[in-house]
DNA sequence: TGCGCCTTCAGTGTATACACAAACGTCGTC
DNA sequence: GACGACGTTTGTGTATACACTGAAGGCGCA
């Protein structure tokens, strides 16, 4: 693997773990020392991460950009626009097997999900798949890749609103119905079952955030470092 | 202005112009000659196009991407689900005066257009204030950013399907009728007018775009270099 | 003591040197 | 004559040197 590319991983990680809070100076040399590479390559990660919008140039310096809920709201009305077309897309063009296992997975959600958080990341991967299977099925590189930049800031939020038991139970259910509308090539019910799977999960994003802001924001357990974010 | 933004717009504006034609590899070498800086800013350049999806990594150096009659397709299906959503969100945040000197200029358009591509640039003119204005009313930052990216690459194939006389009042009366929808505050009506304008949109661009095909398809001419690509 | 200017420094922008990998051509051998 | 191996060439990856800009701090003058 490139310098380059390590260097924009390990950064863009770093950002959405929260181990490089929104506001932190993005220095080149500071950085390129950190990382033990040379200043091109740590230019080149910092470039990719402007473009993405995981950083913005400042009077002085590059910084990492904050998160808001103002911003969580701005995401989810891009959310809704892509991923309602991407189920209306995947409902045209799946294939039944791969979602007819999906359906068969979420439906059995109930007995995966425990209070441990192994069994918790289980649930994850399965929504990882889920999310994968889509991506298959509606086989458009542009649409994947918005879907894709979406996903990567919606992670910087995941520490402010973790999900409980009750709403991933929800969650699985809204997924089995999403996933039942594209077994039936249902176009239309995928997409509005999706909305409705979205907005869910935007109130009980906002409702967890709203309420930890203030005393334990930043006491929330930062961990299941590499699950998807879906629920 | 940067030497890297220098190389990145002309080497952007080259791709969406045809001056680089898809499959033409990008050389740092040859082109930090041809644009006189060194391979630096070059590099930055050709990585940011990568971003973007305008060149791709091939096993020797990097090449401008094709663009297909199937991409035509794929990107509409993208470009949909975002601007139906940035109508209804306009509808919701519109300030109704910038919204109603664009409805009177678009109903006033038949008196633009004329067969000097002078006049006809003066109506992509008006659709760019269309779109600035949206871009402005939905204040969203992703959603925007996600469809900049889109038109970007819609403008790579306005050569292959240039909108004549009466496609372009259609058009006209059509965005009349999404501006009229946002002045009301009508979100769904702005969504479905939308919808259907890009429908019609795609329909003629694709049968510009197939019965170009084979004969006449590289003789067509490439002006109106800067013009926005929304008729 | 305060204000303004100058010097210095930190950091980014650009150029270039060096390293390394892959491909092509050529030469030698079978 | 053909095939294989080695050298050369071309191009990217990385490091670093140099230049320029903007800021901050110190010093001098009022």
């Amino acid at each position: 693997m490139r310098a380059g590319d390590r260097a924009y991983v390990t950064l863009r990680e770093e950002i959405t773990n929260g181990d490089l809070p929104a506001g932190t100076v993005l220095g080149e040399v500071e950085q390129a020392t950190r990382l033990g590479v040379s200043r091109t390559p740590v230019r080149e990660a910092i470039r990719r991460l402007i473009g993405e919008g995981l950083a913005v140039r400042r009077e002085r310096g590059v910084e990492v950009t904050e998160v808001s809920l103002d911003n969580i709201r701005e995401l989810y009305d891009v959310r809704v626009a892509l991923e309602c077309q991407a189920a209306r897309l995947a409902a045209r063009n799946r294939d039944p097997e791969v979602f007819e296992t999906l359906e068969a997975a979420f439906d059995d959600v109930s007995g995966l999900l425990d209070d441990r958080d192994g069994l918790r990341r289980d649930y994850y991967a399965l929504v990882a798949r889920f999310d994968d299977a889509i991506d298959d099925a509606v086989d458009n590189p542009y649409l994947v890749a918005a879907m894709r930049t979406v996903r990567t800031h919606l992670a910087r939020i995941r520490h402010m609103a973790r999900s409980d038991r009750s709403r991933l139970l929800d969650a699985a259910r809204e997924h089995a119905l999403i996933v039942h509308a594209i077994i039936e090539g249902n176009g239309e019910l995928a997409a509005h079952a999706t909305h409705v799977h979205l907005y869910n999960s935007l109130s009980h994003r906002l409702a967890k955030a709203v309420s930890l802001e203030g005393h334990t924001a930043d006491a929330v357990s930062p961990d299941e470092g590499d699950a998807r974010e879906t629920a």
